[in-house]
This record gives C-alpha cells, sequence and structure tokens, in this order.
DNA sequence: GCTATATTGGAACGATCATTCTATAATCTG
DNA sequence: CAGATTATAGAATGATCGTTCCAATATAGC
C-alpha cells in the first residue's frame, strides 16, 4: 500500500558513514547529508530518529564492513607472521584514502571524553582488533616467526596502540612513506 | 588613561587551552569559554579575532608549557634510555588527566582534514618529538643502550606513532595499566 | 575632578543548526 | 478505480551559534 522507498538505505548508509568520517560529527549538519546523500530531510528522520543515532549506525556500518575487512586480511593469511604484515600493509596502502584515517579512530577522539556509548563501542572494536592480533602473534611464536623474547600477549597491545597512532598521522597529513617506515620498525620483531 | 583590563591573559588562554583540550574546537562555544573564564565576550574579542584564532593561540600556548615540559624530561634525564622511559611514564602517570588524551592529537584528528594551518602546526610539533626521540635514541645506541639491529632514526618514527596511538586510547578511556603494557613492550629494544 | 581611552557587561543580530510540520505524491490492496 | 498508507519535498520552528554593538565604567594624565 504504502509509497515506495525512493532511496536504497546501505546506500544512505555508506554515505552518512562517509561524511562522518571525512568531516566528523560535529562538523556534519543535517543538511550536508541531505545534499550529499540525495536523501530528504524528513526521510533521513524517518529512518533515524536523530543526528546521533544515524552516527552509532555508521559507525556499526564501518565496523561491519571496512574493520571486518581489515580483519578478515589478518585472519586469512598464512603465515601468520605475513598477516600481519598485509594487514598494516593493506592500511597504508591506499594514498588518497589514509588521509580520512579511521572512524573509530576519530570517534575515539571526538566522542571519548562526551558520550560513554560511543567510547564504549570504540573501546570494544579496539579490544577485537588486540585479540585478533594476539592470536595471530601465538601462531606466530609457536612457528619461530617471532623473536623470542617477544609476548604475544603485550606485543599485540602495542600494535593495537601504534595502529591508532597510525590513524591519527595519516589523518594529519604525515606522508605514507614515513609511516611505513615506522610500520617497518614496529613490526621488526616479526620475522 | 584607559579602563585597566581585569582578566590576565595567561589565565584567559589556559583556560581556553584546557576547555578545547577537554571538549575540542567544534564543541566548545564562546558562550562555554566566557562562563568559564570569567572573561567578557567582548574582551574575548578585544584579545582575539575570531575563535579560530584563539584556539591556535591555546594550541601554541599547549606546545609551548605541556610539549616543551615532556620535551624536557626527554632531554634532560641521564642516560638516554632512562630519559625516554621517563618521558613515556610521565604521559602514563596522571590518572585523571590522561583522560583528555593531548590537544596535539585531538587537533590532528579534528582538523587533519579541514584545516591545512592546523595540520601543519600538529605536524610540526610531532616532527619536534620524533627528533628529540631520534637524539637520544642515537646516545642510547652509542651507549649500548640499544639493540644493536634497531635503527634510532626507524625506532624514533615508530616511537612518535605509537604516542599518538597512546593518546587516543587514553582518551577514549582504556585502562593505563594497559597502556603502560604496551609501552613496556614497545620500549623492549631500550636496555 | 575632568577628559581621553580602553574595558566591560550584556543586549542584539544574522546565520545556521537539528528537528518538526504540512501538503503532496506514489504505490498496493480491494 | 478508491482508499489506506507511507514517502517525499520543502517550508517552518525554536534553539544556539559566532560575532557585533552600545552604553556604562574605570583609570592615568592634565
Amino acid at each position: 500500500m504504502p509509497r515506495p522507498r525512493i532511496y536504497d538505505q546501505t546506500q544512505l548508509l555508506e554515505s552518512a558513514m562517509d561524511h562522518f568520517w571525512k568531516h566528523g560529527y560535529e562538523k556534519t549538519s543535517i543538511g550536508d547529508l541531505v545534499a550529499e546523500t540525495g536523501v530528504n530531510r524528513a526521510s533521513l528522520y524517518a529512518a533515524y530518529p536523530d543526528k546521533r543515532k544515524l552516527f552509532l549506525a555508521a559507525v556499526t556500518h564501518y565496523l561491519t564492513t571496512r574493520t571486518r575487512e581489515n580483519l578478515k586480511t589478518l585472519q586469512q593469511h598464512e603465515p601468520a607472521a605475513e598477516a600481519i604484515r598485509q594487514f598494516f600493509g593493506d592500511i597504508l596502502s591506499q594514498p588518497g584514502k589514509s588521509r580520512r584515517g579511521c572512524l573509530v579512530t576519530n570517534s575515539a577522539v571526538e566522542f571519548g571524553v562526551s558520550d560513554d556509548e560511543v567510547a564504549r563501542l570504540v573501546r570494544n572494536a579496539m579490544t577485537r582488533v588486540e585479540k585478533a592480533l594476539a592470536v595471530r602473534l601465538q601462531e606466530a611464536a609457536d612457528a619461530g616467526g617471532l623473536q623470542p623474547d617477544v609476548q604475544p600477549a603485550q606485543y599485540a597491545r602495542q600494535l593495537t596502540v601504534f595502529l591508532q597512532g597510525l590513524r591519527v598521522m595519516s589523518r594529519v597529513g604525515v606522508p605514507l612513506k614515513s609511516l611505513r617506515e615506522a610500520t617497518a620498525s614496529a613490526l621488526s620483531a616479526l620475522r
């Protein structure tokens, strides 16, 4: 019976995610989203009760697409040491896109102090990355692909922190070449 | 002849810096600053032409106080390896304050894509940290305080990136204990 | 103590924001 | 084709924003 929806819900979410990713939450207005997505104001509010809920949906969408994609790289390659290299390599191999940094990192900074729900979402995402790294690092250690004095769990923590740093520095325009050098150094315990 | 200023200019800058540090640029309104600093609107605009210029002054003030203080720790302790430990140790030793992260890191994320002047300011600050670390790491290497296979310049890059990550994760509420473990791992090449 | 001068307090302005409302349009069921 | 229902377009609303304005105020030099 109803008039059919003219826009695609996933495209809306992708578009909104892109905009929040590039400009952050506060600098993104509903007007911006209407202009960029082509979706009408009223339709936006029919789909999400308010801007913040749309943002949360966008972050979740980021986690289930971008972050999941990165984790797949980490989990699927063999051997484990190579998977870890590839994981970081992928992140540093998109010259145009790396400038936006990571929506999770950006949200950590923008909402870390002011919104506990976002903060928890972000911490959980970081913990998942850390655990995935820990699994692969343990594998690498077992296979002799890790310096013997390195503890996988702690090294996973270190690399998770390092990854956040990469995202900050990408966003502010530090050349990828420098970041690749830094990463090579951070991964030098792998062999 | 003129009516004397009733507020202290440095206190104003400290107060504004604090607020930008905690809440970021966009979420800080002039009204917030008036309320928190006690300085009148007109006086604010007499001191700085607009919000952005005040923000730039606040960031510069941060660099000449907080960042400089951290760099002093890095430069003054002996031996070099101990100075580096202390540098990171200090950053992770303020349970209440670490939650705000670092104004430089926060600004990198908030303005990295949208404001080249801020981005350059931030990159320059990061480069200074990296260079200071490189100097001390070279010293440490010369004194045998560094694993022989580690290159000081690249390790300095790595630690600079890592530091940014620490600041992000502090801000989002990751426990300092975890971050200290990560840091211990990142500094394990020192001895 | 008067005048010149810059500061102060707070009202005022125009722009922009998130959100809501109203009217119209498009489809499916019967 | 009629009517129920939801989507759409865009105007309207009220709050908040950065910034400006104006009248009142406080001092230093005369």
